[in-house]
RNA sequence: GCCGCGGUAGUAUAGCCUGGACGAGUAUGCGGGCCUGUCAAGCCCGUGACCCGGGUUCAAAUCCCGGCCGCGGCGCCA
């Protein structure tokens, strides 16, 4: 290993480290030279630090190798650290210099300005954009949000399970999936883990999460849709009812505003707020008072028994945030109109479900609710979806062998960043987005 | 899928409405030079662009049509 330390470490441990020798590895993110004196600005994973290259500390040739660098060369460089005052209060005074990599050609994005490049440049050299710092705070976020999944999920006896991405068929329609040559067959891939997670619960482990990547064919153009992303999926078995599910929903939102402290440096970064939970929890609204509350506080009508379009979810928001001060929000019992087959419907009101989304400031992250597990009653719900019962054939015969009552949910990593930080395109959340016309890089 | 806006050096922009000194400006990058304490280093010299195709016109970056691409709104959704 060329590398031993991160910049951050070496840092950490200036006070010890002081006069005695360094060696620090990651790509030159500035340079300013003076002639007789040369200041490298080296950049890692983890943060920046300045070395200097100065004409009788040492020998002549690293000099002169120094007028070669450019931004973005990739080299090792040995020193001592000293006290400077630089915004991190040290500097390498160099010794050597290891060039381990030089750019070929001129850079058709610059690091430290990246960010003034459009969205569309930056995507098409996003190995360099995701050098900026900022931007690769954006990812270091999403890693650590999927890491607090993992714990919570664990943490409450659920099993982490790896469902098939290549599937036969879509887990509702069939209109927005991708389809996959597969030998002599046409599949697809997956829209949603649905069935394999209630299938996992139903195969007996009661409680099981997943992360994994979802396939979604619609031809959509907006600042907060991905033809692919990360779904992080839920489902518990033995649920009494779909408030049990929210709980589960709602734990995990609560780890994530409580443990935000350890990221408080991203946070700052981008300005943006700690994430609000009122004591009293997550207000659960039944769709129904949603309509109300839209109409009297906001003049906005949505039809009875509609979905609500993203101005509503966005005036919600800021109803809940200003009446409940919470930065979140279930809207519950959807309309059966509107949900997939599998949900299930209210005991007395068939025309309404036992289902939910949580919206985080006024955009929808997470939907889930209690899956119909009685084989008959889930019958009847494709018949009145005018769905075929053959295409869904390999699923219903998963209810016929003893099944618990169960739900779950499905949420959105990259909508979850996006509304963590304020992104304003939830393209900045995926490294690499897969959108209507983007396949490369 | 429907609708709207846009496409100028590597990057980001000015110019377009009102066609003509636009021979396309500026910043940054890139190439070169000066400089022993910079920190968005500075200063000097150089380099480099009107998306593609067609049309209107004496004349098109500018107006019109088509295509491709980009951005966004809606629908759908996480």
């Amino acid at each position: 290993m060329y590398k031993k330390a991160f910049i951050k470490d070496v840092l950490a441990r200036g006070q010890d480290l002081e006069g005695s020798s360094v060696r620090i590895c990651g790509w030159v993110h500035r340079i300013r030279d003076l002639g007789g004196v040369k200041f490298v600005i080296l950049r890692d994973r983890t943060g920046m630090l300045q070395v200097v290259f100065k004409k009788g500390e040492l020998e002549e040739r690293v000099l002169k190798e120094v007028e070669d660098l450019r931004e973005e060369s990739v080299v090792c460089i040995d020193g001592f650290l000293r006290r400077a005052p630089t915004r991190e209060g040290f500097e390498v005074a160099a010794s050597s210099l290891i060039v381990l990599s030089k750019p070929v050609e001129p850079l058709p994005l610059e690091v430290h300005s990246s960010l003034k490049a459009g969205l569309a440049t930056r995507l098409r050299y996003r190995w360099i954009d995701a050098r900026n710092p900022l931007v690769s705070k954006i990812f270091l976020l999403k890693s650590w949000v999927a890491r607090k999944f993992r714990e919570y999920y664990s943490s409450q006896g659920f099993v982490e399970i790896f469902t098939p991405k290549i599937v036969a068929s879509g887990t509702e329609s069939g209109a927005n999936v991708f389809p996959v040559l597969y030998f002599d067959k046409v599949a697809y891939l997956a829209q949603s883990p649905q069935f394999y997670k209630q299938f996992a619960v139903i195969a007996g482990f009661e409680r099981v999460y997943e992360i994994g990547p979802v396939f979604r064919a619609e031809p959509h153009h907006t600042i907060r849709h991905l033809n692919e992303y990360h779904s992080l999926d839920i489902e518990v078995g033995f649920i009494e009812s779909y408030h049990d599910v929210m709980d589960y929903v709602e734990g995990f939102f609560r780890k994530l505003a409580t443990d935000i402290k350890e990221v408080s440096d991203i946070l700052e970064a981008f300005q943006a707020p700690e994430i609000r939970i009122p004591e009293t929890g997550i207000p659960r609204i039944p769709i129904r008072r949603v309509y109300e509350i839209l109409e009297s506080e906001y003049g906005k009508r949505i039809p009875y028994g509609e979905d609500l379009d993203p101005e509503a979810e966005k005036l919600l928001g800021s109803y809940v945030r200003e009446k409940y001060n919470s930065d979140l929000v279930f809207v519950t019992e959807y309309p059966w109109r509107v949900r997939p087959f599998y949900a299930m419907r209210k005991d007395d009101e068939p025309e309404w479900t036992y289902s939910f989304d949580l919206l985080f400031r006024g955009l929808e992250v997470v939907t889930g609710g209690q899956r119909e597990h009685r084989y008959e009653r889930l019958r009847e719900n494709l018949r009145d979806k005018g769905l075929k019962e053959e295409e869904f054939q390999y699923y219903l015969e998963f209810f016929k062998h003893g099944a618990p009552p169960h739900g779950g949910a499905g949420m959105g990593l990259e909508r979850i960043t996006m509304q963590i930080l304020g992104l304003q395109n939830i393209r900045e959340a995926r490294l690499l987005p897969r959108d209507t016309e983007r396949i490369t890089p």
